[in-house]
DNA sequence: CACTTTAAATGACCGTGGTCAAGTTTTTAT
DNA sequence: ATAAAAACTTGACCACGGTCATTTAAAGTG
């Protein structure tokens, strides 16, 4: 897990991760089962305990490397220069996070580091994630009384609120988008304009 | 569970809870288990699912209840008159909302009402939650560009963002209610007064 | 009261995540 | 080359949430 020493190691570990790419890419990451994974990368079942310490940590790795992947195309974009151009640059992640309630529910279990000691890609791309906003946020026109920093750790707050009421019974007459729209108004633009 | 007709279903359901209640006081939510709660209460495994849908539906009553408990001592109080008071009232919720890992992310499940058609228990305290919340800021200094109701969702995504970062590993110089407050003066007195 | 219908309880059984003592392969030491 | 040590793999096994055909008890009916 830490330093694989054997090749045969690597491998393995390689097979197991392909083995469960395809399975969740014909049928979402829900129904993945570690059956299925290790049959397919044609290893017993505690090969995989060996490699992971559970069924989460390769959620959380499978899950991570997606996010990351939607970060490096965030990060390409030109800065937005409105609450709404922000939001729009954000819609593929947040369409991503929320396209399986289960998703959803594997990364707010992951997004704090999960109590653990080391920290998990999930958590890695959720640092990542303010990174990015905070660069985007200290040129454009936002409020500037505080931290670019702290306005992107609001963003990420806002989000998240956004994403869970999405999957909620009563408030789904208002699109999340929207919803966020709202929130990240009142957040960067405090007043109605840039301060 | 809708509408029960015979006296016995209302003294097994009773039963079944108050053996939860009984588990949980000694180990703790995460330790609870079906099997213990069925030999405790007397009836069969079967029974319980007769009873509930699942075990989360059990969590999400026993949870739900304590967090009524807590929001009906917080009704009672004075409505803060700063940052730091409504910080302050808000700890008990937030602590026990926090005690532990599971229970956070249970809570955290249930928060959005769980893409059911049913609103469960922890979903309702989370209106009330906004309810309360946004009574207090309709007559505090706090800014009145927005709604107390939007103000009050925002109180309750920088709440989560908090307690989240309580079990990450980096985050863990500041203490929850530190950042919280932080996070608040941001939200509801924007330019460091209230507008 | 006897009979039927409906509601509730039962427990053997299953699916799936996770464990671990024993076996096999690879590396290191002599 | 050979033995000892370390790394890796194995699969039977366990824990625990959840299911369902069957049995038992309660409520309705004449």
């Amino acid at each position: 897990m830490t330093k694989p020493v054997q090749k045969r190691t690597l491998i393995t570990r390689r097979n197991l991760i392909a083995a469960a790419q395809e399975i969740i890419a014909a049928k979402g990451y829900q129904d993945m089962r570690i059956d299925e994974v290790v049959q397919k990368a044609g290893v017993a079942k505690g090969t995989f305990f060996a490699h992971f310490p559970d069924k989460d940590a390769l959620m959380d790795l499978m899950i991570g490397a997606r996010i990351d992947a939607e970060l490096d195309k965030l990060a390409q974009q030109d800065a937005p220069t409105s609450v709404g151009e922000l939001v729009t640059h954000l819609r593929p992640l947040l369409g991503f996070m929320t396209q399986e309630r289960y998703v959803f529910d594997v990364i707010l279990r992951h997004s704090g580091a999960a109590a653990r000691e080391e920290i998990g890609p999930i958590a890695k791309t959720f640092s990542r994630q303010i990174s990015v906003i905070a660069d985007w946020l200290a040129d454009g026109p936002f409020r500037k009384d505080i931290s670019p920093h702290l306005l992107a750790d609001g963003v990420q707050a806002f989000a998240i609120q956004a994403m869970g009421l999405q999957f909620c019974a009563i408030h789904n007459g208002e699109p999340m988008i929207t919803r966020l729209e709202t929130y990240l108004d009142a957040w960067l633009t405090p007043g109605g304009a840039a301060a």
